[in-house]
DNA sequence: GAATCTCTTGTTTTT
DNA sequence: CAAGAGATTC
């Protein structure tokens, strides 16, 4: 292959940092610099150029979604597969070295990985066995405790005691929490880290076996790194020693670090330069933009040139001023979802195309509106994040069924299940096995036998825990048998009746259930087909490797890998990925992605920012709502709206609401504002007060409707006017919600 | 032990 | 408004 192609299209400054000859380089790249380009660029150079061998390349990112386009791109380019290359998510790359090493990272074989959920409860779990009240101390602050220190490296032995003055409990439940952990086979997601990084420290060979096997290290968004992946990464580069000859290779943007909620700390940029100091280091700026019109980049540079402390950089484009921004001001959100709405029918009345449309907001529930007036209007779309495939209920429930199969110390499986569905085991037994496994310091499986046959279960309970035992058994016998995984995923739905228990309810959130549950069974028939990459890489390498002796791999129970699978990708789970969709996410899950149409919506203070980062200033939360604003704004490349409403409905009560302190901070030349009104929405009409509407105006009542069907038609009363209604009415899913309805006929 | 009702509370963001 | 906890009833 030609090196042109790899060199040509890039501009001086991507030049500067694909080709760099420096052992460390830090590449500052702007909102659409073309970061990901000079990633994956740099890595053909390596290997066209510089002849690396691919297996000695691992690239970092930070979500699975970039991974997945990282290797696509690269295999774009190179024309070739990327197979032996370890590309990867922080937690999926120490995922596989933890598979790889259980035995030296002191884990059981089969070791599951937990969310966050799972974690809460266990936490609680705890919590409630010490005795601690959790209307004084919430579950949640402790369960946050405990990450944050995971997220600094810190266990509970290398905590001050005498810091935790009146708080000593949190210290206790930590630690039991890890003993718990430890003693169950469970991973949380901070664990992943901690781990890999301690694997590094304490097994001297394993951490020898990597360094010699990478050459090139490269990270994606390195202002996101936490303390521990800072920490594991300085430690597989070899810092501490001067003589080390693996090249760093990080890529990131200060102004766009919106992870510190999670421990990220944008700090580690200015590190890099004094940590990674081993041979010579370079630092490249990528301030040309080659997405945004002129008037959305001056905005995103107006709007971040607020933030102190920025290590600077200020964004250029050669690309034309373009339309102005415009902004929105609606009377409630269903108003502001009928104004993006009207614009996109708009767009695509003009030939635009759905999916390069996106509406994003601050938090997930903002959806809704959008949703119910996208799927009035009939448009298609597609919502990203929020409640995701392998965080449903129902999911979740299969899953511990397959946990538990996995691995019987799984408590957390067994208590999920034990009595889902049904089956007589109350919470009193429960309560009993659990105290008797705490007595005897084992786990709640052996413990329910153990009962059974000491008699100490009422002769009720006993046999209904004993048929759970029994169907548990039943269900392994299948998962010994030679079925694919599909099959036994199959056979778990059903002879669990997890899916009868679901059915037998009638609603359409019911059926919903049931249709996720057999989609479970797709989804593992596609990870039969497709497997994981990162997995195939680490094959793959281990032919290669054949002579080493630090790896250690082999391939796994097709069960635990679709579990670990589950927990790490919760899945987007829809499979019309295909069709031209209208997309809604929130801010966060949309850095990385650019798209024609953007609109910002819930531009209001309090919600974005959000109030709690208002509140306090200390740490600079205020500048990271910021960043996230800077963020939306980076994302459009023709054209930008922000929408703000005058009253929101929170929490089911309707607010009063200010315009967002952003709006404030983007230049007025650079935008147009659009009045309200213009929309055919004729005025909010909360139940019992009159009302006027002519026919055809588009009226919003205040009232919850529980009728299901879509476009049917009701008649409204509506007190003191005197005047009914007859009125055409768009429902959601699920039955009861506010609505916008149309006015079809009025009857006096 | 399970189902139903009432009351409180509040996730901003995700691997 | 909705999910979860707690109380009450079957």
């Amino acid at each position: 292959m030609d090196i042109s192609q790899i060199i040509d299209p890039l501009n001086k400054a991507q030049r500067q940092a694909v080709c760099s000859e420096a052992q460390n380089t830090l590449v500052l790249a702007g909102a659409g610099s073309g970061k990901t380009r000079v990633l994956v660029h740099r890595i053909a150079w390596l290997v066209q150029v510089e002849n690396v061998s691919p297996y000695s390349i691992m690239a970092v990112t930070f979500t699975n979604k970039a991974a997945g386009e990282m290797r696509f791109r690269i295999e774009n380019l190179l024309k070739t597969p990327t197979r032996n290359m370890w590309v990867g998510t922080f937690h999926g790359l120490a995922h596989r070295l933890l598979r790889a090493h259980w035995k030296d990272a002191k884990l059981v074989e089969n070791f599951q990985i937990i969310d966050s959920d799972d974690q809460l409860r266990l936490v609680k779990r705890i919590m409630k066995e010490m005795g601690i009240d959790d209307k004084k101390h919430p579950p949640r602050e402790v369960q946050w405790f405990i990450n944050e220190c995971k997220d600094n490296g810190l266990r509970v032995a290398q905590l001050n005691v005498r810091e935790f003055h009146n708080r000593e409990f949190m210290l206790d439940v930590y630690l039991q929490y890890e003993e718990l952990c430890q003693r169950t086979g469970m991973v949380d997601f901070a664990e992943l880290l901690l781990r890999a990084h301690e694997l590094w420290l304490h097994q001297a060979h394993i951490l020898k076996h990597y360094q010699q096997r990478f050459s090139h290290i490269l990270v994606d968004e390195f202002q996101d790194t936490n303390t521990i992946q800072y920490a594991w990464l300085k430690v597989l580069s070899g810092n501490n020693l001067p003589t080390t000859h693996i090249n760093t290779f990080v890529v990131g943007d200060d102004d766009q670090s919106i992870y510190g909620w999670r421990g990220a700390k944008i700090e580690h940029i200015r590190e890099f330069t004094h940590d990674f100091k081993a041979g010579t280091s370079e630092t490249v700026r990528l301030e040309q933009n080659y997405r945004s019109t002129g008037n959305i980049l001056e905005a995103a540079n107006s709007v971040i040139a607020n933030n102190s402390e920025r290590l600077g950089k200020v964004l250029w484009t050669d690309d034309s001023e373009g339309e102005l921004l415009q902004i929105y001001k609606a009377f409630n959100e269903i108003d502001e979802a009928a104004y993006v709405c009207g614009q996109i029918e708009k767009w695509i009345d003009n030939g635009g195309k759905r999916s390069d449309v996106a509406i994003l907001y601050r938090s997930n529930a903002q959806s809704q509106p959008h949703e119910y007036e996208l799927v009035k209007r009939g448009v298609p779309y597609r919502v990203y994040g929020g409640l995701r495939f392998y965080d449903r209920a129902e999911i979740k429930d299969a899953l511990a069924y397959m946990r538990l199969i996995a691995n019987r110390q799984d408590d957390a499986a067994l208590e999920r299940i034990i009595n889902t569905p049904t089956r007589g085991i109350g919470q009193r037994t429960v309560d009993i096995i659990r105290q008797a496994a705490k007595e005897k310091q084992q786990n709640l499986w052996q413990t329910a036998q153990e009962l059974i046959a000491d008699k100490t279960l009422s002769a009720r309970a006993a046999a209904s825990v004993q048929k759970f035992i029994d169907l548990i058994e039943e269900l392994q016998v299948n998962a010994d048998e030679d079925l694919s995984l599909a099959e036994q995923v199959s056979h778990i739905v059903e002879i669990s009746l997890l899916k009868e228990f679901h059915g037998k309810e009638n609603s359409e959130r019911a059926q919903a259930k049931v249709e996720n549950l057999d989609e479970l069974v797709n989804a593992a028939k596609r990870f039969d087909d497709e497997g994981d990459p990162l997995l195939d890489a680490m094959l793959e390498a281990k032919d290669e490797a054949s002579s080493s002796s630090g790896e250690e791999l082999q391939a796994m129970n097709p069960m635990a890998e679709f579990l670990a699978h589950a927990a790490l990708e919760a899945g987007e789970g829809q499979a019309d990925e295909w069709q031209d969709c209208v997309q809604l996410m929130t801010l966060h899950s949309a850095k990385g992605l650019e798209f024609e149409l953007v609109f910002l919506s819930g531009l209001e203070q309090g919600l974005f920012p959000h109030k709690n980062a208002i509140q306090d200033y200390v740490g600079g939360r205020l500048e990271e709502e910021r960043r996230l604003c800077y963020v939306g704004i980076t994302r459009a490349r023709q054209q930008l709206h922000l929408t703000h409403a005058e009253s929101r409905t929170i929490y089911g009560r309707s607010e009063l609401s200010y315009a967002s302190q952003f709006l404030s901070e983007i230049p007025a030349s650079l935008v147009s504002q659009v009045r309200a009104g213009q929309n055919n929405f004729s005025r909010n009409t909360p139940s019992g007060s009159s009302f006027a509407a002519a026919e055809d105006d588009d009226v919003y009542i205040g009232q919850s409707v529980s009728h299901k069907k879509f476009g049917e038609g009701i008649v409204v009363d509506v007190e003191g006017s005197g005047a009914r209604a007859r009125v055409q009415v768009s429902f959601d899913n699920y039955g009861t919600r506010w609505l916008m309805l149309k006015v079809a006929n009025l009857v006096t």
